[in-house]
DNA sequence: GATTTGGTATACTAATCTGTCTCCACAACC
DNA sequence: GGTTGTGGAGACAGATTAGTATACCAAATC
């Protein structure tokens, strides 16, 4: 087997643990025996375990981007869509057997601290997301593309903590209602689109 | 000094060392050096560190419904402005300096099972959050109280990460801003409280 | 004043943690 | 075929964990 692949085994197999039981309570040892690599291996890779985390954060910031964007803009093809389609995706992304909550926000609960590089990556991944959705917002036509992304990353955080605290995987639904009320009410009347009516 | 003022003291400390470094990095050792509290006396009223977790998550339920209703029924005086101060409330939350998210929400990344009782206690918690605002929505009259509740409890949720994970206290505001409309939208007419215009 | 009570401080055990080191199998090369 | 080098499996070290037990101290009571 190629090195490169016991390095990417190690860190999926990080991804899943720490995704399960957080990043103090999994230890080196059990991620060894899940991955099937030696203890040696992985020291050669990786300096201690804090780039382990490291490197398994990465990675899951580069994956997630990739599936999730890929899937949102499989799933419809102009940008007003697509806001929508972003929910329908997290959705289906909180309805997998092994959903655990969004791995950044779990980090942060473990480190708290502003000046670890483990808040540095987390910052980066809620930036990225929230730069993917003000895209979609000024591609469509918002307004407000700035305040309109603001607002639906903030709803689709809310989605996200709700499906996993609560095991309701319908809160993305309940954010993507939110969602096509706001985008509605942001971009300029469109057919087919209704805005929201008056009470 | 009384029993049961170390007892709460050791409750108090960990509550505030738990949301500093999570539940797993934060040793009995430290709880105890930092609440002065000799480690005979913790295992005298709590049988494991379990169990201290557990009470210092009851506490902080109570705590936090006192502290949290109580500011809000301070606030404003009918259901429907109580409902919009619930964000007021919470922006202040996160403007305090040691604001380090919900424990709940940490406990759950941290704790993953579902069979756990400090799921149990997550789980109360915010059923309890989701009620009161559900009551708040039916007295201030909403057509469809539970639906209303659910939106305002994602938003809330979603306003609490994005305020621990990106720092943005103001997460409080961008959250109440979308509630006012919900609400708008969701009540009967009133005098001084127009619904959302039609783009 | 002696005794009892209840707390602190701390030594201790057994397990577990991260990270290093050693031993061994196996492959490449002369 | 013998030698050399490389990586894996796991023993090991040192620190730290939760939890227990022991020694000491101070205050209250008889």
């Amino acid at each position: 087997m190629p090195d490169l692949d016991r390095r990417e085994r190690l860190i999926d197999t990080a991804i899943q643990l720490f995704s399960e039981s957080g990043f103090h309570a999994t230890g080196i040892d059990h991620i060894l025996a899940e991955s099937g690599v030696a203890k040696k291996t992985l020291y050669r890779y990786f300096r201690s375990k804090d780039e382990l985390i490291l490197a398994a954060l990465k990675k899951f910031d580069g994956l997630f981007r990739n599936r999730f964007m890929a899937r949102v803009e499989a799933k419809a093809e102009t940008s007003y869509d697509r806001l929508l389609a972003v929910f329908d995706v997290a959705g289906a992304w909180f309805e997998e057997n092994n959903f655990l909550g969004c791995i950044f926000i779990n980090a942060v609960g473990e480190y708290s601290r502003n000046d670890t590089p483990i808040r540095a990556v987390t910052s980066e991944f809620k930036i990225m997301m929230y730069r993917y959705i003000r895209g979609l917002c000024a591609d469509a036509g918002a307004r407000e593309a700035d305040a309109l992304a603001e607002q639906l990353a903030l709803l689709l955080e809310g989605a996200i903590v709700t499906a996993q605290v609560s095991r309701r995987s319908r809160a993305a639904q309940v954010a993507k209602t939110i969602a096509e009320a706001l985008i509605a009410d942001a971009l300029p009347p469109r057919d087919g689109h209704a805005a929201l009516e008056p009470a």
